[in-house]
RNA sequence: GCCCGGAUGGCGGAAUAGGUAGACGCAAGGGACUUAAAAUCCCUCGGGAUAAUAUCCCGUGCCGGUUCGAUUCCGGCUCCGGGCACCA
């Protein structure tokens, strides 16, 4: 009697041996390969996209180690944050206590699903031996004043009483507490990533090839570079100068009027002495009180300004234009300017009609004469210059240069570059997070922490849910410090810092996690980075993965490195849905992986999340797929031990495709096709659905061979051998408990870990028959099978001899026979 | 509004260089085994016509084009998903 599939037994049997024997250590010889996938927030368990994510990482470190290659698969936690802080004021727990039992049984959890990690190299970020690295980081980057204070407007929660991130605020409300969010004016920290928007931009095109394009082209629209030109204009009447950014100054003699951004540091002066006083004042202090629109209607929301009193001067017309303070100018893009062109721009004609100011026509479109008593929207296209002085008849294309060079040769402007990107805040006035390292001097002023005070423990002792401010306010023992510089007493910052600049820089330590003496040891990250493959959600498409490419530059600057893309390549998979909506606890559809784990075990979960759809396509829950997988693996098992007496007594067959009986050719050519797919799939296309079903049909090839033939003739057990041998090293990445146990039952003593990934014998793959389609005016009427490599005249005659293809013919005349050798004729009658 | 994706059976999805549409799996139906059930094994399975596993017609969101031949290439739509959004 052959032994039943138990999974649960065998898995634990596997999966302690791998972690005794370090089987996924790294240093077992070969070219490095470093194969990440995106860590988890220690929330206390796996979902399914986990479990999706880390099978498909696991597929491909498994994979390369049976290519050879030396592999970094490491797991660690993305340990700060909220929910940790949340948890201890709801259970009274302390965050680091709460944030210690998640991670233990999650590392449990990973565990029991087999994926190959190195252990000894985990790494949780809210550990001191973490944190200190990145607060030297902070004390160096404020040095190079990459790092810097400033005022500005965040996100504020009153009920819970703190900043919250942008991607905390949905819809406008708390994610926390569900209240609406204010904006507030805070002192703040800032991460200067505008300095390096340039560089991340260009770096996109390194990037092309390795990272999916719609995520390259989210990268690029974030930064936002707009190619344009700065201009001067003269304040009339006043000694002053606006200036405007515009990436259409070929329309600059079309403009009559200007608009500035109702928070503009010029608003209130310009209308000092013009009788505009109360006006303007009404207006700013009415933008003011004013919510921010929601995006979906900004575009739409009704145009509304109030004059100045003051005009502009048009360097190249003279005219003189009002100025505005217009509700559609944003201060914080470009100069918070705009010089209005209303025939060309759809904003400037909504206003210009709105307040009755002159529209303009400057560019005619071919074939066309614009009116603008006539015109109902701005026309925006291209066309060529009038009214324009010495450039009318230039087209607006070529103007754009060509105003600029005149602009800058004037001294009345230059060509300028502007960028949607904005500078990283970074201050968080949270407990659980690391604390930002400096100290505040009323002699000295703002003092960086000396890195031998590093680094800044988060004090243990902290009252979580008061009410104001960072919980570390209220700790006199964290915040009283004497001045490192000059020894009078100073306080420490009490903000911590935002958890996205933890996983920031993560990837990196893993390659020296226990390394003392520094941030990164050089000879390992040497050694290691970048990581050449990166595996995760799509949700981070632009924030994690845009910080971390900015953070990897300035580590480049600081000279702890010396590359610039962290990673080579990038796969972003797509969520785990089930009736319809992606799976989450509010929604109440979620599938909890531990009972998949205990129902069927942990290949059934692997194979099931990689067999429903390829990585980059949404996965729908399908409670019968699971039963399907499963079913699978228990085929697999039955076969393999049914034949197994036959195949302990061979080697698999390692002759060449002439030495096979006809009889058994097919079934070696499938072995071989099988081989040659799937090394496809999971090498070139990372479609592991396909892999599977590939091995799924050699499966099902087995099942036509029985222990009693097989034991009866030694080659047919050989060729068996073969193939279930191939069955078990392809399928060994993405079931890998089910294959060691199989393998050690073949007789073999090393695991399968290191196995070399079976090669193709190209001959085997050769049939000596071929199928023809012979199809007639495109119909397919007839299948005929021929010898390889026919010449083209005989399969011709071929076709055309068959009874069927001579009645579809029915006598008609023949215009054209086309043959594509070994695959189809077709004749057009 | 702009920018990216996508649309194939009852379902998830195949079709890698323009050449047999529907691999593999799920569900469904029929059968075998069984006292019975579960499990397992075998068969059928896009729609329609027909006694038929013979034969014919239709069929990859819609309309048109290129081609001997289009799920695949081109043009124009529709719907769905995602990103950005008063960015000058």
């Amino acid at each position: 009697m052959n032994p039943e599939y138990n999974p649960h037994a065998l898995e634990k049997k596997w999966q302690s041996r791998w972690l005794e024997e370090k089987t996924f250590a790294t240093g077992k010889g070969g070219e490095k390969y470093y194969l990440l996938e995106m860590f988890p927030y220690p929330s206390g368990k796996i979902h399914m996209g986990h479990v999706r994510n880390y099978s498909i990482g696991d597929v491909v470190a498994r994979y390369k180690r049976m290519q050879g290659r030396d592999v970094l698969h490491p797991m660690g936690w993305d340990a700060f944050g909220m929910p940790a802080e949340n948890a201890a004021i709801a259970n009274q727990v302390h965050p680091a206590a709460w944030t210690s039992r998640n991670i233990d049984e999650m590392r449990t959890q990973l565990q029991r699903m087999g994926f190959s990690y190195d252990w000894d190299r985990e790494l949780a970020t809210c550990d001191s031996s973490y944190y200190r690295w990145e607060q030297l980081f902070f004390t160096q980057m404020l040095e190079k004043g990459l790092v810097y204070k400033k005022k500005s407007k965040v996100n504020w929660c009153e009920a819970c009483q703190t900043v919250l991130a942008n991607e905390q605020v949905e819809d406008g409300c708390c994610w926390r507490c569900g209240q609406e969010t204010e904006d507030k004016d805070l002192n703040q920290w800032f991460f200067k990533i505008t300095a390096y928007a340039e560089e991340l931009l260009a770096g996109c095109d390194d990037l092309q090839g390795g990272w999916p394009e719609r995520v390259i082209t989210m990268q690029k629209n974030w930064i936002g570079k707009s190619v344009g030109a700065e201009i001067d204009f003269a304040v009339a009447e006043k000694n002053c100068k606006i200036s405007v950014f515009t990436t259409r100054q070929d329309t600059l003699f079309g403009a009559t009027f200007m608009s500035l951004a109702p928070d503009h540091p010029l608003a209130t002066e310009l209308a000092q002495g013009t009788g505009q006083e109360a006006a303007v004042a009404a207006f700013i202090e009415k933008m003011r009180l004013q919510e921010a629109p929601s995006d979906r209607d900004a575009a739409s929301l009704e145009k509304e300004g109030v004059f100045t009193g003051r005009y502009s001067v048009n360097p190249l017309t003279g005219r003189k234009m009002p100025i505005y303070l217009a509700n559609f100018v944003l201060s914080g893009y470009g100069t918070g300017a705009v010089m209005a062109v209303p025939a060309h721009d759809q904003r400037d004609f909504e206003f210009a009609k709105m307040y009755g100011l002159p529209i303009e026509v400057v560019i005619q479109p071919a074939g066309e004469l614009l009116d603008p008593a006539l015109m109902s929207e701005a026309f925006t296209g291209d066309g060529l210059l009038v009214n324009s002085g010495d450039f009318d008849g230039c087209e607006n294309r070529k103007a754009l240069d060509l105003v600029a060079a005149h602009l800058n040769e004037k001294g009345l402007g230059k060509k300028a570059v502007t960028y949607r990107l904005r500078d990283w805040g970074v201050s968080r006035q949270r407990y659980w997070g690391t604390p930002i390292p400096v100290i505040y001097c009323d002699a000295c002023g703002i003092v960086p922490v000396p890195e031998k005070d590093l680094p800044v423990r988060l004090p243990e002792d902290v009252e979580l849910g008061g009410s104001g401010g960072s919980p570390l306010d209220k700790v006199e023992s964290f915040v009283n410090v004497a001045c490192p510089r000059c020894g009078i007493p100073a306080r420490r910052e009490t903000d911590t810092m935002d958890t996205f600049v933890e996983s920031s820089w993560y990837y990196m330590r893993y390659a020296c996690a226990d390394y003392e003496d520094g941030p990164l040891e050089k000879p390992a990250v040497d050694r290691w980075l970048p990581v050449d493959h990166y595996i995760g959600g799509i949700e981070h498409a632009i924030l994690h993965l845009l910080y971390s490419r900015f953070f990897t530059r300035v580590l480049r600057d600081l000279g702890y490195i010396d590359f610039s893309e962290p990673f080579t390549r990038l796969l972003t998979q797509g969520m785990v849905i089930k009736d319809g909506a992606k799976m989450s606890k509010s929604k109440g559809n979620v599938v909890d992986p531990n009972a998949l784990i205990r129902r069927y075990g942990a290949d059934t979960a692997r194979i099931f999340s990689l067999f429903a759809s390829p990585p980059e396509l949404d996965l729908e829950w399908n409670d019968q797929g699971v039963e399907g997988g499963y079913r699978f693996l228990n085929r697999l098992w039955r076969i393999v031990h049914a034949l197994l007496p036959a195949l302990n007594k061979v080697e698999a067959f390692a002759g060449s495709m002439d030495e096979v009986p006809s009889a058994y050719s097919a079934l070696r050519r499938k072995t071989h096709q099988t081989i040659d797919r799937v090394r496809v799939d999971i090498e070139k296309r990372m479609h592991f659905n396909t892999a599977i079903s590939a091995v799924m049909e050699l499966v099902n090839e087995l099942k036509n061979y029985d222990l009693e033939a097989a034991q009866a003739d030694k080659v047919l057990a050989s060729l068996l051998r073969e193939a279930v041998e191939t069955v078990i090293l392809l399928l060994a990445p993405i079931v890998p408990h089910i294959c060691e146990e199989l393998w050690e039952e073949l007789g073999h003593d090393q695991g399968v870990s290191y196995v070399s990934v079976p090669v193709v014998d190209a001959a085997s793959l050769i049939e000596d028959t071929v199928l023809v389609v012979v199809q007639i005016n495109g119909k397919v009427r007839e299948r005929l099978t021929v010898a390889r490599d026919m010449a083209q005249d005989e399969i011709k005659k071929l076709a055309l001899a068959s009874e069927k293809v001579q009645k579809h013919i029915g006598g008609k005349e023949l215009r054209k026979v086309i043959v594509v050798p070994n695959k189809l004729v077709n004749i057009v009658v």
